[in-house]
DNA sequence: CTGAAAGCGCTTACAG
DNA sequence: CTGAAAGCGCTTACAG
């Protein structure tokens, strides 16, 4: 392994002189110096060891990112999504990305001190540990997502109640009276909590009141299917908060021999890859996961910059995209 | 920071001592100083400190999972799939995931060597530059679907071919007699041309040649799917060496009134999860990615367990996934 | 512009 | 079972 040293020593020069060129602090080094340290670097290959320059600096130029769920939690087309993004980005700041999927929140701070983490970037759910992971942690910590009512902390988020609200209104416009929500996780996010309410709320201020027994949280989507077509008062429109959902819903009506939209409209969330691919295309609520994940970036390393800075939180915005999962009940 | 030294001083022994308990070499320290120093490490919340002791131990605990293209290649389903299972049983064996989206691989040897991965997993294309990649890593390098020639290294893949030959096999058993086969990076990756070869060859066997201007190879698939339609000798089977591909090439043709399987019979790589929620459900030849992670850390721990075991290589099996996007053309 | 000294937090190798 | 010494490769802080 070639050091510092052994530059120092082919260059007839002290190890501070070749850490200075290799930090490109040409100023206080003579351009005579400057030329033949570099050619020597290169000629002999040296590649700076990141864990000393860790030890020693005290700055390890890892940012972390967190995912909660240990099962695979790629499985989630969105956590993939995000995911790329955000190593994308970190790494053209010149940082490296270690990833971590996490289900104990006491995890948390472990990774992030054994690495020195400099920043770290949440995806996931962990509104009920915010307050202790910012207590151990005096590192710029970015949340997604989130719905936590701890005061001061940075969340990237979108404008979830008002996906709903846009859902409820574009059935509304096309004649639909009868509702349905299908909100997998619905117990345990606020996120989905709020997809829910925005649409529920929207609908009952038209006089039109969701009964409890129409928000279907599924665990088996089959057998929730199946509660959605016995449903004691029929529905023409059902709302699923995430695409994914959706998409699988439409292929187990269709098993039923039921038709989208002729028997069910229906309306999804997050304008996946796939929904605009799926039989009929699917109307849904987009967010936009690259702008999302830029922002979460872009508000770390803005942190990173400047501590001092207040926490600011960012809020997307969201719109309809109309496909064809939705039938027009009155033209 | 809470750091050895503070444990020490706090129980009254030396570093050594709190040492040995932090990395669990009991044998070596009386009950009692494992006992005291173990309740100080909690009371004090010592949290070790990796770069530390990767420096003097030269061992640093990191795997890398490089990854061929910059611009976001979570957004392919199958790179998404594998990194999650990757990361998920790196960290099950203790190990930390560092990722790198790498687009020139003379930034390989970089990554790994500035933070001593002690191995490293490849997702994408480095066929042509796998042998500098070893020379200049002496460590496990772990390929995945790999074609390169050079003798020793190590690749888990799949029988590309064997799966091409299945997609003609059963569209022959179907009645099939004239084919288009569309392949993307065609060019590029010797992957999806053994998959090209294991169909073009089968059907070329049973006496039914492709003409060259079959083999389509879209950028846009807009564009490609008109080829398709427009060739001079229509088709009525298309084999997709990729599902993404089968799923948008079902809506393309939809757009045109075009309906898969009675006007195109299609056939699908992968088994991804939406393959089985497009309408039709696409029929493919599947390869368990999950197993195929697990062959990839499994294999890259042997080799970090014993660097002397010969190189040896992994081709895990395909099959075919009957669904609903094949007519059947002869009873 | 240059370099000698000390130290980052840990482990290795050794002596007892 | 215990600990003092040296060193991993780098940077910080200082003196010149």
């Amino acid at each position: 392994m070639v050091t510092l040293k052994d530059i120092a020593r082919e260059a007839g020069v002290s190890v501070m002189m070749v850490s200075r060129v290799v930090n490109h602090r040409y100023n206080e080094v003579s351009q005579e110096n400057i030329d033949r340290i570099q050619s020597i670097i290169q000629k002999l290959g040296y590649i700076p060891d990141f864990s000393a320059r860790s030890l020693s600096s005290n700055s390890s130029k890892i940012i972390s990112v967190i995912i909660q769920g240990i099962d695979n939690p790629m499985a989630s087309p969105y956590n993939a999504n995000m995911l790329g993004h955000i190593i994308s980005l970190i790494q053209a700041r010149g940082y490296n990305a270690m990833v971590h999927f996490i289900d104990d929140y006491t995890e948390v701070t472990m990774h992030l001190r054994s690495w020195k983490s400099e920043g770290a970037i949440f995806l996931g759910t962990f509104d009920e540990n915010i307050r202790q992971i910012q207590q151990d942690n005096q590192i710029p910590l970015i949340f997604t997502d989130s719905y936590s009512s701890v005061r001061q902390f940075i969340n990237i988020g979108i404008d979830d109640y008002k996906g709903g609200m846009l859902a409820a209104r574009h059935f509304l416009e096309k004649g639909h009276r009868e509702f349905a929500v299908i909100a997998p996780h619905l117990h345990i996010s606020q996120l989905i909590q709020q997809r829910v309410a925005g649409f529920c709320d929207t609908v009952s201020q038209a006089g039109l009141p969701i009964p409890q027994s129409h928000i279907l949280e599924p665990y088996n989507l089959e057998e929730t299917t199946g509660r959605l077509c016995s449903l004691p008062e029929p529905v023409t429109a059902v709302f699923s908060t995430t695409d994914l959902t959706a998409i699988q819903l439409i292929s187990l009506l269709k098993k039923r021999g039921l038709r989208v939209p002729e028997d069910y409209s229906l309306i999804g969330f997050d304008n996946l890859l796939y929904s605009e691919f799926s039989t009929p295309a699917l109307t849904t609520i987009a967010q936009n996961i690259g702008l999302k994940a830029r922002y979460a970036v872009d508000t770390l390393f803005h942190y990173l910059e400047d501590d001092s800075l207040p926490a600011r939180s960012v809020v997307l915005d969201v719109e309809l995209v109309e496909r064809d999962s939705v039938l027009v009940k009155i033209t």
